[in-house]
DNA sequence: AATTAAATTAAGGTTAACCATAAAAAAAGG
DNA sequence: CCTTTTTTTATGGTTAACCTTAATTTAATT
């Protein structure tokens, strides 16, 4: 697998797991992903399912094939292993690592994987709080649904467990001093403005609903 | 520039270096270093000299322009960068880390370059004992010059300084147990059979001519 | 200086990853 | 079920990095 393989098989995991459903991937979601034309979409589609690496219905879309989960899976791994390293021994901040952890996710072999998480003293999560695929993702269990902060209910207290791997978002955090593990309560919901009212430090932050997507949580 | 043209630039310079001269690179001698064909390394050469990274006289050969020495003595420092994170951090042994220094050092960004050196604790040689150029490439003073084990002489005691980044002489090295560091006298010169015979840790071994070339040494 | 050998360049081909335009096929909606 | 919209595919184009074969130019040798 190349480059650009890679990436398409990537893409499909992550659109996947953005949609919290194993739906097929429409051609029409790779062109936005990647901003590439029908026809480009198309051909790697057709190569990918030549090899099979995902299985392809016309007019519907792409799932992946078991070879393809796990290349997605250990190339997600290792990108957040990487993240990992350019916080923690680097000194880079959480909004920085992505473009970065790209680029090296592809050059990476089974023996740096593999001392590299060594290294690192075998982290379970990656800086924005998504957990680091095992090596043995087959062995995997299911992915425990996650919660964002859309679903949060009034009153109630959560902690901060993880974000969505996005520089505007990262950054905006940053801004509110908001880490991973962060303990706050939900203190009002506002579903006309579609905003989320939290409480966190004694101040009081509002939240829109494009943002709380992004946040995942958990009761506490 | 690319990786193709990163790979050109960096031949040249380590050819250059390697005949210890700032002679004209040959076609020829690029052709033999990458095994292209010779309409493949005149393209690429070009390339090179329509960007003035270098100056390429039709028939002679190529020299580097401060721009294509400064890209290439760039080059070099990544790559002993990450050959000394390999070593150090991750312990790989020194005859593993070329290739995969190699494919690091084209994505490298120049923040993740200070980092990590930082990190490493700003390293003056690389695993190999090759000198790693300062960020301030151009304020640097001209190469010392090298002497290898050929020019050594008999009965005199020398000090192992550095040793050409080559899998099959690395690998023989740790058959001898010997490190960078290394002290020893030459017994015997045979220049017959072009051997040249050591003495180290109460043991004498045999070195060719050819290995003898490799290995930098200082007298002491 | 003429011949031979070596090195370079020209011409044209291949593959991979992208693109645009337009035709065709399938899906969706009234 | 027929029309519109969406999605796919066919056709053909571009660029980059490689290739081969053959012609040309320069360098080396006698």
């Amino acid at each position: 697998m190349n480059r650009g393989e890679e990436d398409y098989i990537k893409a499909i995991y992550e659109i996947e797991s953005r949609q919290q459903s194993h739906d097929v991937i429409s051609n029409l979601h790779l062109m936005q992903y990647f901003s590439h034309t029908a026809q480009t979409v198309n051909e790697m589609i057709k190569k990918l399912s030549k090899k099979k690496l995902v299985e392809y219905i016309p007019y519907k879309g792409s799932t992946l094939t078991e070879d393809g989960r796990n290349s997605a899976i250990r190339l997600t791994r290792v990108h957040r292993i990487w993240e990992t390293f350019l916080v923690e021994k680097l000194g880079y901040s959480w909004e920085e690592v992505h473009d970065e952890a790209e680029r090296l996710e592809h050059i990476t072999t089974k023996k740096m994987e593999e001392r590299l998480f060594i290294f690192l003293g075998e982290p379970e999560t990656c800086p924005h709080g998504n957990k680091i695929p095992s090596v043995e993702y087959h062995k995997e269990i299911k992915e425990i649904k996650k919660n964002t902060l859309i679903d949060a209910i009034e009153k109630k207290e959560y902690r901060l467990e993880s974000v969505v791997d996005d520089k505007e978002i990262l950054t905006y955090l940053n801004h509110l001093d908001v880490k991973i593990g962060q303990l706050f309560s939900v203190s009002r919901i506002d579903p006309v403005n579609e905003l989320i009212e939290l409480s966190m430090n004694n101040q009081t932050i509002v939240i829109g609903y494009k943002v709380a997507k992004c946040l995942f949580v958990n009761a506490c």
